[in-house]
DNA sequence: AGACAATATTACTATATAATCATAAAGTAT
DNA sequence: ATACTTTATGATTATATAGTAATATTGTCT
């Protein structure tokens, strides 16, 4: 049962608390900058934690937790090589969230823009 | 610019530090199970805050002050009529996104349900 | 075994925010 | 003006979590 949709062909959606929670919660792992950036370094492929230490100029411990909460949510997936461990995205999802919302706040400075010349003029 | 895509056609997006708080912070928005219930009670049109309360069982200043962070977030609008305050649906991204991320939830809820059924047998 | 490297975990602090109560603000009606 | 309704806004508390330093764990190398 997909969720909402602006279309009326479904009807209304009735969701549980507990689905309420579920989709909040994974929302709330896409909520932190340093997750987006780390998914982002995993963009072309698999990285090790030193590699995304260096990319993302994060604190080590930080890193890890990080990847762990995207671990458990099922987006980011692990493979252990010797004392390495190479960090790859598991769930394209995140990809078109991210491009959707990206492509949003795009309209939005542009509206801002916009509105910015109507005010100057 | 787009902000990531699987199909490698567009080039791996750089953001800014701002833009990584912008995009977190708009998915921070929905990242709560009551903003996501309000969402969903304005799904076949707009609402007073009244009928909210009703439809929600929430407090009264939580409902508002809920509206007041997905107004600010551009995903509703208001329209004042005497003392009613009435709620709609501004952006239709928000029908979208948690489309997919029921569908996935689905998906994963049918993954374990194998799982389940796997270890079961 | 001991030294070293990479990653994970624990303990702690600081900050953000959801929930609630009380109150304010704005409109309507008598 | 007063009473009432609807909504918004403080003020407060409790909880979650991001960041960090220290330490543990795991694997490799000599």
């Amino acid at each position: 049962m997909g969720c909402m949709t602006p279309d009326g062909r479904k009807p209304r959606p009735v969701l549980t608390d507990a689905a309420y929670d579920q989709i909040a919660g994974f929302f709330k792992v896409l909520a932190e900058p340093l997750r987006l950036r780390l998914l982002n370094a995993l963009y072309e492929g698999e990285r090790t934690v030193n590699q995304l230490l260096t990319v993302t100029g994060a604190n080590q411990a930080n890193v890890s937790k990080h990847l762990k909460v995207l671990l458990e949510a099922g987006l980011v997936a692990r493979r252990k090589e010797g004392t390495n461990a190479y960090y790859m995205v598991a769930d394209p999802i995140v990809f078109m969230l991210c491009e959707s919302v990206c492509d949003r706040q795009q309209v939005f400075l542009e509206m801002r823009a916009s509105m910015f010349r109507e005010n100057a003029s």
